[in-house]
DNA sequence: ACATACGGGACTCCCCGTTAAT
DNA sequence: ATTAACGGGGAGTCCCGTATGT
């Protein structure tokens, strides 16, 4: 039962508010133990200790509950960041110090948290479909803040050429960050991109 | 050619071979024209008229009918070409006459097929795993070529960060093209390496 | 035009209970039609207007779809016949009298139908072994009324004899009317028994 | 080259026949021992150490691997012994006779052997179709020795009467002897016979 | 005689939409 | 409004039985 008596008005409007938190935690950590595939609704929904339909108001498909959206919103941190950086600085270079920024702002416990979720589901392919758009929308901010900050246009093959770049290096982190799951992401992305300044060259 | 009743490979080998190609490609066909998810195993079957249960004796799953496997093989093409220039290029430099030797030796209509082909697949992006297995071992032979060219190991930095480059630029091309189906993917592939020698320090 | 709002068994059973004697009834037409291999569950799922899983979900196994269970509740009607038989009668000529009875309670229509079917299914060995718990069933009853009318074990010989006998008997007559369907099964099986009780001895 | 040391007319013929033979007794065994649908026609070739092929052109479909005509000749003895009773007999006694004889002239590890396979497949309803043939053979053959001794014609209501009879008696035993190996089905059948004949009119 | 491709049907599972009952 | 139950329908597995090639 409670466990404490009334705190406070409104705690039934945050348990409802909770549910959906709560389903989708015990079908990421599903998905992550015994795969998507292998995880019906129905587990989730008991996990969850809801019924069926309820996991299907919340999410129309089973593939929603695998997105991340919301708690994407490193993307604002970054994008502050970004702006921040000092216009001497190579478009790499900013992105380096922004990244750097965004991820301090994040507790470390959250970020772990975070890592290991991002890196379970990650390594289900099926399930990157539900991703794409995020995705896509991320790559959108980049070209436009590479467009403002180089004053070219966003089709302009340099800020596409970095815009990929920028892609290619975060999903081979995260790809070998799959493999390899001792290693910290965020610096194996700033390794990369530091190597890449003077590797484009060689 | 002595096609004289001098059945090689063997008649039923050869008989097995036409199935599975003719099933892909009524497969993909009807994937680009109404979708992965619109599109049944059944009608697969009946277009390629074969039997559902054939369908799947040759593509365990679904999606397995999308996997481009043995049809990608312009790796072999490429690594040789890449292996071909001369060391005064940089990699970059390198990669880009490689991928246009290795485009050249393509027959322009075979390669539009496959272009329009790939492109249908991209725009599904259920299906982007069901070729992951592909993409990764082409990624490990664009760094094991750089390794090489460049003297380091497929550890290095520069070299992960070069071949993710790649991965991206190959990525942002295609979901491009997806977009403009007018584009030449290796023309805008090649722009954008072009750019990024210089962009990177911009 | 609602007959009536209150609909005892709850308006969803009834609808359920449609469904399943929907889906039998057109099993069955179809079995005699066109025989129980060359009919297909997906043309019963036709036929009836339903999905084949939902053919499933009521009838888990193709054969189910034979069983005559509930319908063959003439058991009770003959149980209490034949108990009100007249102690002076022997066993077969009570058990034809109970017969004569239980039969007379069914209308001529329902009978007539129900004749029909059965004879349609009997035709079908493979259906056979779908109602064979219901047959070993009926023998329990009618050795449990023998042994109480005799006042011997259900274990006796001559009680297992009575039972057989009305065993065979009873087959004969439906492999027969299959064969010769304007005979009538009833009057068949009591011509039969009279004759027995002399010719036993013959 | 083949070995020639070994070649002599009949033997392949000899081996062919012990083929046959040695896949069906593997098949019987197998589906006593797991089922009828539990058993594939592929475990039943492995058993017998012979291509699956080789199974369907022995038996062209699986049930065939179940019907046990050949070894059912127990007939002619049957019929041969009923025909030498004396004509004082009841038909009832004359057929208990002529089974006792019957029987005494199979050998009892013969009759052994037979009665436990017969059984084994009695336990598998789904089987019983495979034999259905075989009974009604049977039983005509019943109906027209009765009709010779008693003067009458197979059609004769009493006739059938006891062919049924001894038909339900005969699956009556069988089915208990299923349930109760340790019984003697002969004796049971004897025993009940020998009942019958006063229950009749009690 | 074996090996195997194939047609095709039974059957299971599960996603997901709908509908009713609480 | 949440839940349960029904239902549609497609994916995928299994296996029988046929046909074909080796």
């Amino acid at each position: 039962m409670s466990t404490e008596k009334a705190s406070r008005p409104g705690l039934r409007e945050r348990k409802k508010e909770r549910t959906r938190t709560e389903i989708q935690r015990h079908a990421l950590r599903l998905f992550r133990e015994r795969g998507f595939h292998a995880t019906t609704v129905e587990q989730v929904a008991d996990a969850a200790d809801v019924a069926v339909s309820t996991v299907f108001r919340y999410f129309p498909r089973k593939e929603d509950l695998a997105r991340l959206d919301r708690y994407h919103s490193l993307g604002d941190a970054l994008t502050d960041a970004f702006r921040r950086q000092p216009p001497e600085l190579s478009a790499i270079a900013a992105l380096r110090a922004a990244l750097a920024e965004a991820f301090a702002s994040v507790s470390p416990a959250d970020r772990e948290a975070r890592g290991e979720r991002d890196r379970g589901l990650l390594e289900v392919p099926e399930l990157w479909a539900a991703n794409v758009p995020t995705v896509l929308d991320s790559l959108d901010v980049v070209s436009a803040l590479l467009a403002e900050r180089t004053g070219r246009t966003v089709d302009d093959p340099a800020v596409r050429g970095l815009t990929a770049t920028f892609l290619g290096v975060g999903l081979e982190a995260l790809l070998r960050s799959g493999r390899r799951p001792e290693l910290d992401v965020a610096a194996e992305i700033d390794r990369i991109l530091r190597a890449l300044e003077t590797a484009i060259t060689m």
